[in-house]
DNA sequence: TGAATTTACTTTCCAAGTCAACTATTAATT
DNA sequence: AATTAATAGTTGACTTGGAAAGTAAATTCA
């Protein structure tokens, strides 16, 4: 449920656009991170099981670019949820260095759960705009996450 | 120095406006945060100075909201900044439940160097866009920054 | 007034993130 | 082929973040 009628905090940083770009993030995944909690689950979890799913026999390492997550980090949490029976880790076999992560069944019908909350929040962001500006948006963001390598 | 021909990296995951907002918020703070880190500031810290320059007597959980910190993240922080001689703290004399920060001179004077290197990403994220673009995206990220309260 | 509640901030304890170093494997050089 | 360099991932020491509890001041209300 969005709440509406928050006053907006009027302040020097907003002709910033990286902290426009910031404070946008942080509403959004700050009620995304709410609700999947209720169901005992972190965006970044979600994320890294939603990729699974439809990219098959990722690394470690390209798994981590997509997930916006450092090395160790992404090491710790897949730690995490082998030991929550979500993933598990597969040696490459034509390069004993890669690790490739699979989806087990559990952690496929969990992401699937999460996956239509994640829809609806959506739905709901993009039910604020018009067409256009949702366009223009898509083209943005897309551009923007390719300014840094 | 904005790398281009970074190779976008094509997933599932971009057809979500959240994950989209995440990758190029994530892009352009981590572009930021090297860039000031190469004069020992971190993207937080310039925040707060630059806040508390033009908004006068904030208290912590103002400011707490402004720069998208929790309290207690916010009090350590500042804990920091204070021993770092950029800040101090000042209770408030009409409410002593209170804490207003103040810049120190050096705090000061670090805030207006490092705003210079932000206002350079700020033209150059903007000079890759059309000023449409840029009026659509202001207004759609002010949006999206009341979605959540 | 004074007990109960609310508000503001901090502290504590534990979970999570980060940098640099490390191991193992593959690729490149000579 | 043997040495060197590069790549992939993890580990370990340390720092930072966060939820919940704690402290203290202000406000409410009985």
């Amino acid at each position: 449920m969005v709440k509406y009628g928050m006053k907006h905090v009027s302040t020097s940083m907003n002709s910033y656009i990286s902290y426009m770009l910031a404070a946008a993030h942080h509403a959004v995944h700050q009620t995304l991170a709410t609700r999947l909690k209720d169901h005992g689950m972190q965006v970044e979890t979600w994320r890294i099981l939603e990729t699974l799913d439809s990219e098959q026999r990722l690394t470690m390492g390209e798994l981590a670019r997509i997930v916006l997550m450092n090395p160790p980090t992404l090491t710790k949490m897949v730690d995490r949820m082998v030991s929550q029976g979500l993933v598990h880790r597969q040696v490459d076999a034509s390069d004993q260095r890669k690790v490739n992560l699979l989806l087990t069944d559990l952690g496929r019908k969990r992401m699937t759960e999460i996956r239509e909350l994640v829809r609806v929040q959506d739905r709901e962001i993009l039910a604020q705009l018009d067409p256009q500006q949702v366009e223009v948006l898509n083209c943005v963001l897309r551009d923007l996450s390719d300014t840094a390598g």
